[in-house]
This record gives structure tokens, sequence and C-alpha cells, in this order.
DNA sequence: GTTGGTGCAAAATGTTTGCACGGGG
DNA sequence: CCCCGTGCAAACATTTTGCACCAAC
């Protein structure tokens, strides 16, 4: 990971647009976010940008390794920086909310897996299903 | 979970129809599928079950306990019966492959988030995204 | 000037809902 | 015989795709 975002995208001979910059901002402002939600923060800037392409950015934007998303609701997926991806999601079945836990959580589960079974997880796209101290 | 199936139906109030009966005979033949796939082993005995159908008895299914659900793929959730929820699912994000491995591999991680946070892992719907061996 | 990226609209996909009829209790 | 559950079709929500035009390089 060395470079500006736009650098990255050159050397794949990839080209800088301003949609580019707005998504990639949207999602770092946002945190986690959906599609939809990144398509309207985009466009208290730019009017007029498309859901598909916001859609076709994401896409491209976590080809290049800038960032993920992971399944914390039903119906769409949210995206965030993989810079940020660090940590992982605590969601509550009955509630619903959405709770982070830092990497340390999982560490020996990530070890005994990659140990085991050679399995490398994905540490920013794991959401862990439950019920809350709140819910129980 | 004590009863036959068609009791704990009637003893919620629930009337026992053949559909219902199909609908949960194919989740736990199949093992994990979709509701389209569970919707076409339906169809193999009886013709004409319609896909709303499948969808409003495997949301009442779930209600009652019987079956769950878990995201192994990006669009449709899989369907298993709750009675063998007890694995969790590796997929690695690049060949699309799905393992199973016991729950002993995550028992200290449910233990940990029980400990400090109360909060309480739903093993069943847990799924685990990385890159497997072959794929490193 | 090329060609890749975008906007738009339409299609594809997955899920839910309204309603009238038929079968389970 | 009552009314829950079903089939059907249409609505809905989300994502993808085809294509002509425009702008990055």
């Amino acid at each position: 990971m060395t470079g500006t975002w736009h650098e990255q995208l050159r050397a794949r001979g990839y080209r800088v647009t301003p949609q580019r910059q707005l998504v990639l901002e949207a999602v770092s402002m946002l945190g986690h976010a959906t599609p939809e939600e990144i398509c309207a923060q985009v466009q208290e800037t730019a009017r007029g940008v498309n859901i598909s392409t916001v859609y076709r950015t994401l896409e491209l934007l976590e080809q290049l390794g800038m960032v993920t998303h992971t399944h914390l609701h039903h119906g769409s997926p949210t995206y965030h920086l993989a810079s940020e991806a660090n940590h992982v999601h605590l969601v509550c079945r009955d509630c619903e909310s959405v709770t982070e836990v830092g990497p340390e959580v999982v560490a020996g589960l990530v070890e005994t897996l990659d140990k085991e079974l050679g399995f490398a997880v994905d540490v920013g796209h794991l959401t862990i299903f439950g019920r809350c101290k709140k819910c129980t």
C-alpha cells in the first residue's frame, strides 16, 4: 500500500475521475455504508452521479484492495476502507445493534485456522451474529 | 425441542400442511440450500408449490427454531436444520469452496465474548470468509 | 484523437405482498 | 363451517448490463 489513491489507479491503468474520488471520500467519511448511502453522500457534492456508477466504482476499489465490504444487515452490504478493516463486527439479531471489537478477540481463532487448515481469515469481512447483553 | 415437527406446529396454533412438510424435508435432505433450491426440491414431489410459499414457510420454521439460515454466497441465504447448525462455515473468497468445521474451533471466541461483553454468539449463523489453503 | 468511464434506462435477480380460493381443523 | 395457508400476479428492492456520449489522458 504505497502512493496516493490516484497513483494506485494510474499505475494499474485506470483513470482518475471525480466520481471515483467522491466515492472513496464518501466511504472514508461514512465509515460503514451501503451503496445507497454512499450514493446519497456523493450526491451532496455532485448531483447526478448515478447509483450504477457507485456500484461499478465500489467493485473496482474493492478489487484494488482499497475498500472491503461486509454484511451487517439483511438487505445491502456495507463498505468501509480496507485500511480500517481490522476489526470484527458483532451484530445483535434482536436489537440490530452493531458493536466493533478489536482483532485480538479473534487472534486465537485466526491462528488455529491458519495452522490446522491453512485458512487465512479475512478479519475485516467477519461478522458475528448473536444476542447482545441487553437482549439476553 | 420435544415432540415431532407437527406437534410443534399444532402446539403453537399453526396448521400442518403438505407444503410445510415438504419444505422441512427438503431442508433436511439438502443440508444447505437456498430458497430457490428448496423450492426446486419440493417441486420434485409436488408440482405447483409456489416460491412465495417456500419463503413464508422458511420464515415460519425459522421463527419456530426448526431451521436457521446463514449467508454463504453473495445472492441468497442458505437454510439448514437448526439441529444441525452446530458448526461453522469457512468460505474461500477465491474458489468459493465451503468447508465445515466443528464448534470447538470457536469455543474460545464464544467464551471470550460471553465473559467480556455478555454477547451470545449464534454459532450456526457464523460464516468466516477468507482464503483457503489451495488459493494461497 | 482514443478509449475507458459515465448516465440513463432496461433487464435480471431476489423477496414481499394483496387478494381470492380451497383445504385443514 | 371457519379462517389459515396457498397460488398467482404484481409490487418491491437491489444489482447488473447495453449503449451512446463525454471526458481523461
